[in-house]
RNA sequence: GCCGAAAUGGUGGAAUUGGCAGACGCGCUGGACUCAAAAUCCAGUAUGGGAAACCAUGUGUGGGUUCAAGUCCCACUUUCGGCACCA
């Protein structure tokens, strides 16, 4: 029997020996594992944590054993927003709460049994950890990639913090679900649409699963295309728009501006109707995102009476509209219209009577089709006739010839909000000097730690609690020395984990974020495993810090991870998501008081296909004990002599062969179907010699680690299941001499023939023709036209 | 609308990548042990027909390629993720 008892007996035996500590020796092989460090929540561990992190246990524990020097490191993200509404609501520091959840995550990370290097522990809160922080946001404003720039941002006003495009996906606030609003307000930037390029070029070479690369190339939303000058009539302004399609301009028939347009302000004397843009105004930034983008598909907008413009192409005059199906915050904030060719400007042609102008024609003479998008070019004066990637080309060179437009790049991904007006976060190592501007703190003066306060409520308009106290805020400059203040917007939560993998290579480093030997020994991580929900946000943001700090000179390679996984939800034995509100979560801790840690394990690693999600069943839980105290009796007929099991070979071997690559494959499930299937063939004897145990116990080990531990301390072997070497198979043992081959008769099978396993095709095409059974399906005028030998598999005779 | 993943017994899920569909677990049925129960061990369990040998059908739907299709091709349906007036 599985007692869980055992469980904390080897948990202090592990811990004593140092059993998983990351050595710095670089003259061994080494394997970097990293799993995504959790936020200490005050809800605690959750079986999708514990899922996420087998994952990377299983390998960690197998390489060791194959002789890997292994860093699995753990640490915590632990600045954010729940500790700090914790704070606003109760009064109690973040930190009392952080450290609190914290030492509550631990245990339970302990307790279930998971090989992390615990001397490599990193916490994001703390100063000597987040100085490297503050450092490399230092470098980041040195190179011109932190800015401040006045732009609309995503605000919740219920948080009201301002929140990253990434962290407002829909519309929504990330955290609490509200509506988000968008505000004028002058924040910190960071420049990644400078870093799109390098990003996407170099997602190419990287070990990722197709789904995660699509969705980043998603994201960041390459399109080619061409900007534009539209003159104004009679005006020596520009319309500058953004198109992909310049090929179209001889089909423009009007021009659309965003609401929020400042041309419009430009103008608004010569605007006759100017009123009823203000009004439009209006209306539209009523509207929430949500409105906007998602639920009115019906179109808009003003024409605007006054200004004209005109076609650079063919001097055409057309009229100038303001819609909010047009974006400020994309391309620039103005389009040419092609009614013809985009169901936007279709739908907003037809509702306000502008003129619609085909300029493509299909191929071949077919009913011509609405928004048409690739075809031979016609009523376009020097395109006509030319495809229309020809015709792109072609139009692109004439812009730039004639200065009118160039080639453009665009990006869907926008630059990153990189401020939070909050208390719990890193705070901007920048002070606001009316002489100097902007004045970064001077290396040495790192960390710039918090200041205590007693009041974590943030301001009505989106201002930071730090701005409250004086004593913090009234600085001298470093540079003229005269009076001025520190920024009071901190950092926002993923600063931390951008570059957490770096500190974990030398955690306690205190001359550098890490050591550039260690950096060059233990990087790239070899496999990172987490959530589909970082990939557009984490995941990228983590990229390009490393690829900054690749560019500077910092760290050694251009990528931070070289292979990436991901797990599946666990749902509720409902089939839903866990949540509180369905009450269907499931505590890992009770499972782990009731059944014992590797009951949890097991049973975790063997819910399914790990990149799927897969509902929670007591009934397997209850399965997986049941499986491992089967795997313990073993003991109980396990007989202490080398001696050879003919029955048993050819299952071992392939036992070994199939849980060594399922592992590293993470298919954790069909291995231990194999490991069970190999215990139901040993439960075939009444003894068994512990030659054909120990390997059992071995390929278990980094699954059902206490149990492994546990039988390998009772059949008395030498020293930790842990720490011995990973089995090997024998090639040529995985099968058994004679095997069984089905005949199939007209691809059905209709017999079984037994064959020795190095019989040659010829030998087994006779033994299945020799068959009597074969007479009964050659009646009448049948014969054998073709037979098909599969060697190991199967024979197929075709009878006509 | 665009991109991606998926659909297999009562159930969670396997299937060496085109080669005996349903491994392994759960559940269920029967047997052994027991005064009895639990636990354990052994056997059976896709569906229909049949006493059985066996026969037929069967991987969301409809076509196709092939000696052979859950797997490949074409056209759909449904579900789940991601993006979305992105010009």
């Amino acid at each position: 029997m599985y007692d869980k008892k055992i469980d904390k007996k080897w948990q202090d035996v592990w811990e004593k020996e140092k059993c998983f500590r990351a050595e710095d020796d670089f003259s061994k092989k080494k394997f970097y594992s990293l799993i995504e460090f959790p936020y200490p929540s005050g809800a605690g561990l959750h079986v999708g944590h514990v899922r996420a992190f087998m994952g990377m246990d299983i390998i960690s524990k197998m390489k060791r054993m194959q002789g890997y020097n292994v860093l699995f490191p753990i640490g915590f993200d632990a600045f954010g927003l729940p500790a700090e509404n914790y704070a606003i609501k109760t009064g109690v520091h973040p930190r009392i709460v952080t450290d609190k959840n914290i030492e509550n995550f631990t245990k339970q990370m302990k307790s279930v049994g998971f090989s992390f290097d615990w001397d490599r522990c990193v916490d994001t809160t703390d100063p000597n950890y987040y100085k490297w922080t503050q450092w490399i946001f230092l470098k980041l404003f040195e190179k011109g990639l932190a800015y401040k720039d006045k732009t609309y941002v995503n605000y919740c006003p219920s948080c009201r913090v301002i929140l990253a495009n990434e962290e407002s996906q829909g519309g929504v606030c990330d955290r609490c679900d509200s509506q988000i609003t968008q505000m004028e307000k002058e924040v910190w930037m960071l420049k990644i649409t400078d870093y799109a390029d390098k990003l996407l070029e170099e997602l190419e070479n990287l070990d990722f699963p197709e789904r995660v690369k699509a969705e980043q190339e998603n994201w960041i939303g390459r399109s080619e295309g061409a900007e534009i000058d539209f003159k104004i009539s009679g005006k020596e302004d520009r319309i500058k728009v953004y198109t992909t399609r310049p090929d179209t301009i001889y089909g423009v028939t009007y021009m659309a501006l965003a609401p929020e347009h400042k041309l419009l302000d430009k103008y608004q004397n010569e605007i006759e109707n100017f009123d009823e843009i203000v009004s439009y105004r209006k209306e539209a930034a009523k509207k929430s995102e949500l409105e906007r983008t998602q639920l009115s598909k019906d179109k808009t907008g003003v024409i605007v009476k006054g200004i004209e413009c005109v076609n650079p192409i063919t001097n055409e005059k057309i009229p100038l509209v303001v819609t909010d199906y047009v974006m400020l915050g994309y391309g620039t904030g103005a389009i040419m219209a092609v009614p013809a060719h985009d169901s936007r400007d279709f739908e907003f042609a037809k509702k306000f009577d502008l003129p619609i102008k085909q300029v493509i024609k299909p191929i071949e003479e077919e009913a011509s089709l609405p928004f048409l998008l690739d075809g031979t070019m016609c009523n376009s004066g020097m395109l006509d006739g030319l495809n229309a990637k020809d015709a792109k080309k072609k139009i692109i060179d004439y812009l730039e010839k004639e200065g009118i437009g160039n080639k453009k790049v665009q990006y869907h991904m926008k630059d990153w909000a990189f401020a939070r007006q909050r208390y719990w976060g890193e705070p901007v190592p920048i002070i606001k000097c009316e002489h100097c501007g902007l004045v970064p703190l001077k290396e040495e003066d790192l960390p710039l730690t918090l200041p205590e306060v007693e009041n974590f409520i943030p301001g009505e308009d989106g201002e930071s609690p730090l701005a409250k106290i004086d004593s913090w805020v009234n600085v001298t400059c470093p540079k003229c020395g005269n009076a001025a203040r520190r920024e009071t917007d901190t950092m926002p939560q993923w600063a931390g984990s951008s570059w957490y993998f770096l500190r974990y290579t030398d955690p306690h480093n205190n001359e550098a974020l890490a050591s550039r030997e260690n950096m060059e020994y233990w990087l790239p991580v070899d496999q990172y495993n987490g959530g589909m929900e970082h990939v557009t946000r984490h995941l990228i943001y983590s990229r390009f810090w490393h690829r900054f700090l690749y560019d500077i000179g910092v760290v050694p390679t251009k990528e931070p991870y070289a292979k990436r996984s991901t797990q599946g939800l666990i749902l509720g034995p409902d089939g839903n998501k866990m949540s509180k509100s369905k009450g269907n979560v499931v505590n890992p801790d009770d499972i782990v008081r009731q059944y014992g840690a590797d009951t949890l394990r097991t049973y975790i690693a063997f819910i399914g296909d790990y990149t799927q999600s897969a509902p929670w069943s007591e009934k397997g839980v209850q399965g997986s004990k049941k499986f491992l105290d089967r795997v313990m009796r073993i003991c109980d007929f396990t007989e202490n002599a080398d001696y050879e099991m003919e029955e048993l070979v050819a299952v071992l071997n392939q036992t070994i062969k199939k849980t060594t690559e399922d592992y590293t494959q993470m298919k954790f499930n069909t291995a231990i179907a194999q490991i069970m299937t190999y215990v139901n063939a040993i439960y075939k004897f009444e003894k068994v010699s512990i030659k054909y145990v120990k390997p059992l116990i071995q390929i278990l080990s980094p699954v059902a680690s206490h149990v492994a531990e546990e039988m390998w301390e009772r059949l008395n072997l030498p020293g930790l299941a842990c720490k011995s070497s990973w089995p090997t198979y024998d090639e040529t043992k995985l099968i058994k001499d004679t095997v069984e081959l089905a005949v199939l008769v007209n691809s059905v099978v209709r017999y079984k023939i037994n064959v020795s396993s190095s019989a040659e095709e010829k030998e087994i095409e006779e033994l299945a023709l020799n068959n009597p059974k074969l007479q009964d399906y050659l009646k009448g005028e049948k014969k054998v036209r073709k037979v098909i030998v599969v060697k190991g598999r199967m024979v197929n005779i075709v009878v006509k």
